[in-house]
Parts: structure tokens; C-alpha cells; sequence
DNA sequence: ACAACCTACAACCAATTAGTTGTAGGTTGT
DNA sequence: ACAACCTACAACTAATTGGTTGTAGGTTGT
């Protein structure tokens, strides 16, 4: 599998940054609806709303299930938690300040890191 | 001011959703650094960075001072604290919704809620 | 004064996005 | 069987995005 946390945080914040589909994540967290009915509570065609129903479930923040011919889809709580971290732990990066220590500590002379993760010069 | 809650939250949550501008984001809450040695620490254009600098300014996720020739640019945990928050609202409504079948398996009769009488919590 | 540096912004390009309409297939009730 | 319904997906358009280069103005140190 190819899928980093990078991408995965990439996909739960694009699909958060859109007022549809955090209105959506709203209802099928309250409760399971299917696709259609909450296509009726939008002023916008069925296939868009599906689309967005669709961008929530490939960010894994709702999971659907077919019953007959409805899909019922509902919110995952234990994504949105996983969200949630991700903030909390930028939090205790401010709190911390853990990047700068690990600069002062940890590298002598430079650090091999992932993705541009040089050092950033004094100021 | 026409800014509602959804603008702001579409905004930040746009800002998150790109892993250049969350790295940023953890620099600059970890402290204080210039655009230009941000810039240095991507394998971008400095004027990229600038924009992301920019989105997330526009966003309120960090805030931007002026020492000479340098802008200085700091992490707001307060807005990272507010998208928290943002989610532990989803959270709640997904509580709502377990509150809501404890109702169902208890109350087999009838069941128009008196306002905030009860306030189960569990999970 | 002047070179080196830092920032800002405009103009442009390729890729993606949010919406549309249209088509097709599975399910339900009569 | 058939009409009504629900879902999925393709194709298209307009707007936005993330990147680029180029230009211009303010600041610093020699």
C-alpha cells in the first residue's frame, strides 16, 4: 500500500473544507441516511451530492451500506477522532516546541529527514 | 462583515488539506521563522511558499510580524484549538445519535423530550 | 552608494474541483 | 411486466489550485 499519513490527512482535510460535506458528515453522524435523502436536503443535483458522499467515503470519514436499493450511509466517529489528534498534536508542538529541540539536540551538523525537513538557518 | 462560521471553516480546513502548508504550520507553532527560511527548508520556489504562507495567514492559522527586512511568522494555537473544538462538535452529535437509541430501547411508548432534562454520558 | 538580501505580487500554465446533464443497471410495489 | 425509484458513473464546463518565472520595492552591511 502507497497510502501515507500524508495522504490520508490530506484526503480528511480536503473532504472537511467544504460546507456540503461537512453538513453532511453532520447528519450521518447523528444517524444513518441514505444517499438519496440527503440529496433531497440540498439545493444541488443528486449526482452532486453523491459526489460528495463519495470524496467523505474515500477520506474514510463515512462508511456506506447497501440495504435493498438504498445505500445507508453513516459516520465513522473513531476518523474523526483520528482528526482531532492530528490537531492535538500540533498543539503540543506549540507547547513544546519540540522542533526546535530536536535541532539543537539532535543534529550537529544536519538531518536526513523526510520531505524537506532541512534545518532553518538561525534568525 | 459578511464572514460566517462556514467561510472560516472553510478556510481552515483548505489550509490543512495541503501537507507543504501543515509542515509550515508545525515549524512556525514550534516558533518563530522568516518566509525566507522557511522557503529554504521546501524544494519550491520561494514565491510557493509565500503562498502558502499566505493561505494560511488568510486562514488565522498564523500570524505575521515585520523586523526589518524579514516577516516573521507564528503559529495561532488559539485557531488550531478552535478547529478542535470544531470537531469535538461532530463528536457530540455522534453521542447524540447514541443517546438517541438508549431513548428508543427505553422509552417504548412515548417520547416527547422535555428540554435538557436528561444528560447521559457514556462512552 | 551599492550589492546582497527579503518580501510582495502579477501573469501564466497544468491539474484538480464542484457543479451540471445524461445514461444505465439494480430494487420495489402494484 | 412495468413504472417508479435509488444508485453509480461518464462526459462536459467553469472556477480554483499549486506551481512557475519575472518584476519591483524596502532593508542591511560594507
Amino acid at each position: 500500500m502507497t497510502e501515507t499519513d500524508d495522504d490520508r490527512a490530506d484526503a480528511w482535510f480536503h473532504a472537511l473544507a467544504d460546507r456540503t460535506r461537512r453538513d453532511i458528515l453532520r447528519r450521518v453522524l447523528a444517524g444513518e441516511h441514505s444517499v438519496s435523502a440527503l440529496a433531497r436536503s440540498y439545493d444541488m443535483s443528486f449526482a452532486a451530492v453523491q459526489k460528495h458522499v463519495a470524496v467523505l467515503e474515500r477520506a474514510g470519514l463515512l462508511t456506506k451500506r447497501r440495504q435493498g436499493r438504498e445505500a445507508l450511509a453513516s459516520g465513522d466517529v473513531e476518523a474523526v477522532r483520528s482528526v482531532g489528534a492530528m490537531l492535538t498534536d500540533l498543539e503540543a508542538l506549540w507547547r513544546g516546541r519540540i522542533s526546535r529541540m530536536d535541532e539543537l539536540f539532535a543534529t550537529p551538523q544536519q538531518a536526513p529527514q523526510p520531505p524537506g525537513t532541512d534545518h532553518p538557518e538561525e534568525e
